[in-house]
DNA sequence: TGACATAAGTTTCATGGTGTGACTAATTCG
DNA sequence: CGAATTAGTCACACCATGAAACTTATGTCA
């Protein structure tokens, strides 16, 4: 076991320092859900917490999400990102003045995580404390709008994966049904996905083609001012 | 004067502390422009500093980017936010393990500022301590993504502005041209200014009328999935 | 075997948004 | 007056979108 991680030390941090504390996203069926740690204690205030960490000597903010994720999931996330710096009065299980948020996505698996780790639903959590619940409020903002510009769906998939399969990712993570024809034909014209001679029967209907992610050459195709948004 | 603030102390910060500093940007001509501090020491290291402070007690970050502001420019920009946290190994003039950056915009004025405060051309920001010409970096970048959001370009304008004027903050926040014609029209379809009784002759030309931000009724168009910007 | 259910994938149509260049309009300056 | 300058519009070709209907390929079960 790790020294100063989340489940092992609590309230030891000096005040002044700062935590880096990760938002890790998976489907969970039709909803979002959110990896915390659920602590020995469960009476305790803190029953669950978010990942979290302060820095070693030197260690850039983004190294200490890697370790906290290797630390709890054994790998990193093909997508880690910072979203933002929380430092109001709301409460954080160190006591830390500030904390840092990343965001991180990871495929959709049936299994349970192993140890303290456990998927909570992104709406049901009311058990963080409140400084993380605004954190994953915000890790899902972020992603949303972040969806636009990088291809975070994509890293929630294997290697080859059906249409539906991506789109079902679209819409959890958006939170909202797609239109199978216009997602389909937009997917086709931005040239980001190859087909494979492969084929996944998955039970009844019919087949369906598997895909690869294979984006090919962007026309640099300078759109103009969206105003529809504001 | 007030204490701690960037040109009054240099590297007196208590180590492990953290800072938070702010990218004001302006219409700068056809460019943009960054407020800097200029040290009365030119020959120093941090001759040109962005404005920074250590939050005081129990003050919210962003109260403490606002603080910053009404310091230096004497008011509060009507868009102030948080972009990101930075804390690798780069140079600081705090010295400070961690630092906070916010995005700032204020109208264009020709006024020179007064003090020790300038405006740099955001390209030609070498002078500032390494982390500070990331946060400029970042701070433009976020801009550019929340334009599709948020009217900031609005808020560089007086109430009162000719569509010229808002084409021209468009393309001084985005780094390129906009066609006219497309400019106008997107504009209007999406009910975001209302015209005025009001025109304005600017010396030679056709006379130009002035509208106003005056945003209608959003239509809840929820838009597909764009692939075109991955 | 054949009807039905189910899911994948395509087609079609109406509508509306986009890039572009050319056009008109109103003013100042010489 | 006429040229220069800036504001504002028009027309056209093309692309993108939402929606619903349609086709294709499988499994299920009588």
């Amino acid at each position: 076991m790790r020294e100063r991680t989340a489940t092992a030390s609590r309230s030891t941090s000096p005040r002044g320092a700062f935590t880096v504390d990760v938002a890790l996203l998976t489907p969970l069926g039709q909803q979002l859900g959110v990896l915390a740690l659920r602590s020995n204690r469960p009476r305790a205030r803190d029953a669950v917490v978010l990942p979290w960490d302060t820095p070693r000597a030197g260690e850039a903010l983004a190294d200490t999400a890697h370790r906290l994720l290797r630390t709890h999931i054994g790998t990193v996330p093909m997508w880690v990102e910072q979203v933002a710096a929380f430092a109001d009065a709301k409460r954080h299980p160190s006591g830390a003045a500030l904390s840092v948020c990343f965001a991180a996505v990871m495929p959709g698996s049936a299994v349970r995580p192993e140890g303290p780790a456990e998927w909570l639903d992104v709406d049901g959590i009311a058990a963080l404390p409140d400084r993380q619940r605004q954190m994953v409020a915000a890790a899902q903002h972020a992603i949303r709008r972040r969806m636009d510009y990088e291809p975070i769906p994509f890293r929630l998939l294997p290697p080859h994966f059906t249409l539906s399969e991506l789109q079902h990712i679209y819409e959890v993570l958006l939170g909202r049904r797609l239109h199978k024809a216009s997602f389909r034909r937009a997917l086709h014209a931005s040239w980001l996905v190859e087909p494979t001679d492969h084929w996944r029967s998955e039970g009844r209907g019919r087949p369906a083609q598997l895909f690869r992610y294979a984006p090919r050459r962007r026309r640099g195709h300078r759109r103009g001012v969206r105003f529809d948004l504001l």
